[in-house]
DNA sequence: TAGTGGTCTAGACCACGCG
DNA sequence: GCGTGGTCTAGACCACTAA
């Protein structure tokens, strides 16, 4: 009833119009780590739902703009993670690298959806390797690595995550690597994944699966899970038609350059 | 007040359980291209607001379970679209290309946000071609290719999108490609993309973003985005060590490897 | 025109974090 | 304990597709 004078060509749902007018706030008059106004508050200043309020900041959430923590508030995010992928596998023969961090070692019956990937029979046995990424102190992705028990036999059932990971990896190393087949999509994180990430389950996250072949044969399977609002995918140099090997950037393990921009993209200064 | 005397540690929330329910019940009793009953019948069976049903479905849809069209319905996926990136360029250099449709080709101010990444300075001329990709007569994706006018300087401002095109693309063939950087992450479509993919606004998307490096400057910077429901983007054999080259690329790419599997995605049989 | 998914509302309660 | 985001409900209307 309060407005029938103005005709709207609307068109654009209000959830993307309200997008667009939070994207300009943020952008003018936020920085990076800030907190914006409760949910609440928010929806009644721009005169909708919280429904509605929350369908524009999810997207913005997903954009990477964002960060919300039940409990605690909405924040303007920082410039997303690299995560580097190159060619020789991120350093999986060999865990603790950079910021990652040894979650498990164990060996079970390959789960299922797995098995033709990894080219062996429906129930046989793998070992399983995963470790968390981490940025900032915060989990931003799992990185789970599945080896055959026909490539690397056997470990001491009684030893240690850490050991028996360490002895695994060795193992493999053994194997000389010849290449390896590479994809990404997008998914959701399952509850377990997902308490590991601390996020909500059914978060969005980029699946990056690596096929490592050796001899011939699929000597390892990972499958690598990224928040996709916090992370960005860096692929390193790739060459051309016949270019020289210019190499250098983003080769250092421990810390990926972060080409220079650092806090570039948003901050005020 | 221990009441509760069970482990419940669990506490799923209802969409995730319904997830759960209705991903068994699409791989038992589902094929491919099968319709599902409306959003109303299914929440009424299943209990629950028609609400938290569409939660459910929006995660299956992000993982390319289940298609949704407005005024149609909800049907059954196929297998995920394979986007081969390799390390060419994805014929750039060469519009018209598999599954590819050029859109337009124009030449404007650069889009700002993009002035560094392209190495001009913030309002220089720069050519944009723009190409759709396809899969069964659907849009899945839009690929965008920015070309400096210091790289090349310029076009007959009377031709149409397609003769601009292949000119500005031959030109740059003239500047030997040196390699080229990479970058994946996710995004929303904003309304004139989601417009081409036939999504609502801020459908999740892929995003990926190529520099082209030739004669030491950035020679091109190509920004792609692909529907995150359906499509996977697939790496080419990249080698390790010091395997041997067993490439294959250019060969018969208009099918990468899709498993056999699934005879027509959808349409009728 | 009938039926579908897409948008939006105005509530309610819950689970978690932090002081 | 209080404030936050997360979940859920039961409606309503709109925009689109297809017969």
């Amino acid at each position: 009833m309060a407005t029938t004078a103005t005709v709207e060509v609307a068109a654009e749902p209000k959830y993307w119009h309200l997008r667009t007018v939070l994207v300009q706030t943020i952008e003018s008059e936020f920085t990076a780590g800030q907190s914006l106004p409760n949910e609440r508050d928010l929806a009644a200043r721009f005169g909708v739902a919280r429904a509605t309020l929350r369908q524009a900041l999810e997207q913005l959430e997903l954009e990477g703009r964002l960060s919300r923590r039940r409990g605690a508030g909405t924040v303007v995010a920082g410039p997303r993670v690299d995560i580097a992928l190159g060619t020789q596998g991120e350093g999986w023969p060999g865990i603790e690298l950079g910021d990652r961090q040894l979650v498990d070692g164990t060996t079970a019956a390959v789960p299922g959806r797995l098995a033709a990937q990894l080219g062996v029979r429906p129930r046989a046995m793998v070992h399983r390797i995963r470790r968390r990424q981490l940025s900032m102190r915060q989990a931003v992705g799992i990185e789970c690595l599945y080896v055959p028990r026909a490539i690397v036999p056997r470990v001491p059932e009684l030893l240690g995550d850490n050991r028996r990971a360490a002895l695994v990896l060795r193992h493999l190393r053994h194997h000389p690597l010849q290449g390896l087949t590479r994809s990404v999509e997008v998914g959701v994180a399952e509850p377990e994944e997902a308490r590991l990430l601390e996020r909500p389950p059914g978060t969005p996250v980029l699946v990056v699966t690596t096929s490592y072949t050796a001899q011939g044969r699929t000597a390892a399977l990972a499958v690598a899970t990224y928040r996709a609002d916090t992370c960005r995918l860096a692929f390193g140099d790739v060459l051309g038609d016949h270019g020289d090997a210019t190499e250098g950037r983003r080769g250092g393990p421990g810390a990926p350059p972060v080409p220079a921009m650092a806090m570039g993209t948003r901050s005020a200064s």
